[in-house]
DNA sequence: ATATTTATGTTATGTTTTTTACAAATTAAG
DNA sequence: CTTAATTTGTAAAAAACATAACATAAATAT
């Protein structure tokens, strides 16, 4: 877990050094991205630390190196090729979203069991279920997706394993365990709902002193 | 953070907890739960006291009065009406997900923009966004899923919070600020592969020693 | 050239979270 | 009825995490 958070907080560094940069500033200082997070100072420093990004006394941290160094450190500076399996509305609205770019994240292909999806033009082209075992190991991918329906899950997470990618992001209402060789990133949304709930509930019935942090 | 941690591990223990239940038992010790979450005992203990769970010396605890309890604090027992704002692919797969109501979640409408998404049968109806206030206020929802484009991320919290709404779960690329009265989880899913990536890349490189619960 | 200011890098301190350890309690066995 | 076994509930200890504090270095001002 400690490091799963550190990398949260780098993305949001990320976050903050970008908005810093299209505001027309060069360097900063810790606490410049430390107060709009709610975090200290001293946090952002001995996080850049740990990543070994320096920055000059009296000076601050310059921008560029930094976003360049955190983009090393999470392997966004170069590009990362993750598949999707299952083109429905999720898959679909995955393969269609702009956003992974910026992170250097490429979705390159979908693949699908039912033929009535398989597309070979488009941004994202759709393929044959069948083809995933090749086309990982052709184009070394290590990472997908996960968008089947909950019937297909347990199927599809042999598929994967044994065409060996490393990691899946599952959105799938079946959870799985992650292992060392295996890593699971379960998106589970009732959860996120429920958790919701609980600290709106508790808002409404204690009236203040309500945590969450986001 | 420490009660969200605290009520997601609540919600794992609910899982379990039905797991065993299926299996045909009625009462559990700690380490049974513990054991496969890969915790301690005694965090599942602590946990269950600081919500006022308890069991018998010897006896463990009863998995329904458990389940029940759980429940209570989560306020799953009773029905918890969430409306959905924008009906393109995320809101549709969300309105016919059925993974809700185990948990009390009812999704009770949606609302978009575009007429042409508007239908008054089906599962989960789907009404103008001009109608959102009033619905809102009628039938005292508190919580909203936001799933519109970018574009109109802004102006759709707008509307929200003037509605009083108090918790949205944010589907947007935009990212929202929390507050005390207005909780916002941000679902940002190129964060949740850059450190899936993070976490794989870094056992390629290493072979092993990752971390990452889970 | 010296003093002053200010921000990093890091050590020390404080806080939160989890685990360890064990007393008290309950059940079963002899 | 007594002893043994076993599990809860919690107090004390340990670990993890974050903040505060400060020595050091760099820049500016005097």
């Amino acid at each position: 877990m400690t490091v799963e958070n550190r990398i949260n907080r780098l993305l949001s560094y990320k976050h903050m050094l970008k908005r810093f940069k299209s505001l027309g500033l060069v360097k900063v200082f810790s606490d410049n991205i430390a107060d709009p997070l709610g975090i200290s100072a001293s946090l952002v420093r001995k996080d850049f630390g740990m990543f070994g990004i320096s920055g000059s006394q009296k000076g601050g941290y310059t921008i560029d190196s930094v976003l360049d160094k955190i983009n090393e450190v999470l392997g966004s500076n170069e590009i990362q090729q993750v598949i999707i399996v299952g083109a429905g509305r999720i898959g679909e609205a995955l393969m269609s979203y702009k956003g992974f770019h910026k992170d250097g994240i490429k979705i390159v292909a979908g693949f699908d069991i039912d033929l009535k999806k398989i597309r070979k033009s488009g941004d994202v082209p759709v393929k044959p279920i069948e083809e995933l075992d090749e086309f990982v190991k052709e184009h070394n991918i290590s990472v997908a997706i996960m968008a089947v329906p909950d019937i297909a899950a347990q199927q599809t997470l042999e598929i994967l394993k044994s065409a060996d990618i490393k990691g899946i992001l599952n959105f799938t209402p079946v959870k799985f365990k992650s292992s060392d060789e295996f890593i699971v990133n379960n998106f589970i949304i009732e959860n996120e709902l429920v958790n919701l709930i609980y600290f709106v509930n508790k808002y409404k019935r204690n009236g203040k002193e309500v945590s969450k942090s986001n």
